[in-house]
DNA sequence: ATGGTGGTAAAACCA
């Protein structure tokens, strides 16, 4: 069975359905994994989405803030949410597909502007998160694909300026190391660099506070999907619609379309 | 070095 899965930061699911409308007509999307919805469950746009073809809601919303969402075009059976942080935020959902694999779609916290725990307790609780995520996903026995907004560039061909975002919070060595330990917990493979190998550069994401985001291309690779060692062969392919940036009234994130004989 | 934009929701806070 081959499917087609997306992920995909889209900052608002109520102020860009029209977004996730030209994602489904230009790619044969089967299950769609969203981060950053920022709605309540009671008022996600299910009718909206029904439209395209979605019938499987897993929804793990919350008021103004994160949010996470898996769409399918086929049933797909609950699993758990999970909250590494304690504190209620929706940064989690998972499911199991039909041949048994987990999917698990994650929202990590950005971490504020300063990279420095003690001057900023945002950037301690990503650190954090991280360390309970690698700790969780070094015990996990299945066969899985993890997947979403990781608010991490690892490489230094995933930054357009590795030496000017040594310290700017998404590339710092502190988060590079925590991504790569998570990583490393599971054997999880990179598909994103699998596909695209460094040194070629590779971006999922370009700041709103550009003039022209395309002439000054100052993008970051923040979004991943991995799978888990045993798997990760399935992947045949994993697309980054950089187009979608320069969609009307885009996220700042682009979709990330895998696809897996699974 | 600074500030640049956008969503939520009604003034900041978050990204």
């Amino acid at each position: 069975m081959s499917l087609r899965i997306a992920s995909w930061n889209i900052n608002s699911i109520r102020a860009r359905p029209h977004l996730i409308q030209q994602l489904v007509a230009d790619h044969d999307i089967d299950i769609l994994c969203l981060q950053e919805t920022k709605c309540e469950d009671n008022a996600f746009p299910r009718a909206a989405m029904e439209a395209l073809g979605f019938r499987h809601f897993n929804l793990a919303g919350q008021r103004m803030h994160h949010g996470v969402a898996i769409l399918s075009k086929l049933p797909l059976e609950p699993v758990y949410r999970y909250d590494w942080q304690a504190n209620g935020e929706a940064r989690h959902i998972a499911v199991r597909l039909p041949s048994g694999v987990v999917l698990h779609n994650v929202y990590v916290p950005a971490g504020g502007d300063i990279p420095d725990r003690a001057l900023n307790p945002k950037f301690g609780q990503k650190l954090d998160f991280l360390s309970r995520m690698t700790d969780w996903s070094g015990a996990l026995g299945e066969s899985s694909i993890i997947l979403g907004d990781f608010n991490i560039a690892p490489h230094p061909e995933d930054v357009w300026n590795h030496k000017a975002l040594l310290d700017v919070v998404s590339h710092t060595p502190v988060e590079v190391e925590a991504l790569t330990n998570l990583r490393e917990s599971h054997n999880w493979v990179d598909l994103g660099r699998r596909f695209v190998p460094v040194p070629e550069r590779l971006y999922t994401w370009w700041s709103y506070r550009a003039s022209d985001w395309q002439a000054s291309n100052r993008g970051r690779r923040l979004d991943h999907v991995w799978a888990s060692p045993d798997i990760a062969s399935t992947a045949t392919a994993l697309h980054t619609l950089v187009p979608a940036r320069s969609w009307e009234r885009p996220s700042d994130h682009v979709p990330l379309v895998a696809e897996f004989d699974l």
